[in-house]
DNA sequence: AGAATGATCCTCT
DNA sequence: GAGGATCATTCTC
């Protein structure tokens, strides 16, 4: 995990992710992906949240991955070395944050799609724009918060500026899960959103959290330990 | 240069 | 559950 010779970011909260955790196949990453922290220490304060939900994009076979049809400038970062961030935006409006995985020279990436706030909650409701009005009701519903990988985005104030980031340095980066998440937690399921490759059960996310942003109930009760 | 498309979210019904 | 918002990227001509 974490080399000896990373410096002491956020000593005493959690162990950070280094370079070595991302240089690994695609799917096992997405799974240890839940429970980490994302981390943004942003101008208006540290934002951060627990990683619930997450889906794997790899090359090839994969018709969904952006890097599917081979490299353009979009999607550049994802060709390089794993463990950094993959900023891109979609539909026009909403920016998604993935890591990029494997190796240099292999196009694939974790989307993150959700996370519970730990830090900074009052700031992302602000950001979300949840705050007063008839709005400020919903304003406690961490779905609405963080759930969904345009509202991480806007909560955590992650845009297209950190496309290319290095993910083991400030102001973004990840921190191991500070306890192991619980196998039968896990619901493995399909991907959200997308028109090709739909069968590929490549999302994860924590049954028990109330961030995530799509439900699979088959799934879970799948899952359930008897 | 123009057109189609999309790893979404929100607001209605 | 359906439709609109809204624009960067990519493909096609």
């Amino acid at each position: 995990m974490g080399q000896a010779s990373e410096p002491p970011i956020a000593a005493g909260v959690g162990v950070l992710l280094g370079a070595d955790f991302y240089q690994r196949p695609t799917l096992v990453i997405a799974q240890g992906l839940l429970g980490a922290v994302l981390v943004h220490e942003s101008p208006a304060g540290c934002l951060c949240g627990r990683i619930v939900e997450t889906e794997g994009y790899l090359t090839p076979g994969d018709d969904a991955c952006h890097a599917y049809r081979g490299e353009t400038p979009r999607n550049r970062v994802m060709f390089g070395p794993p463990g950094h961030a993959y900023v891109y935006r979609s539909y026009g409006m909403h920016d998604m944050l993935n890591v990029v995985t494997e190796h240099a020279g292999v196009a694939a990436a974790v989307l993150i799609r959700a996370v519970e706030p730990l830090e900074g909650a009052a700031v992302m409701a602000e950001r979300r724009g949840l705050i007063g009005g008839a709005r400020v009701a919903t304003a406690l519903s961490p779905r609405l918060l963080a759930g969904g990988p345009g509202r991480l985005c806007q909560a955590l104030s992650i845009d297209r500026s950190l496309n290319g980031h290095d993910l083991t340095t400030t102001p973004l980066y990840l921190l191991a899960p500070s306890t192991p998440v619980e196998a039968g937690t896990v619901v493995q399921t399909t991907r959200i959103g997308i028109t090709r490759s739909v069968d590929l059960p490549w999302r994860f996310y924590l049954r028990d959290s109330p961030a995530v942003s799509v439900r699979d109930r088959a799934a879970e009760a799948r899952n359930r330990p008897i």
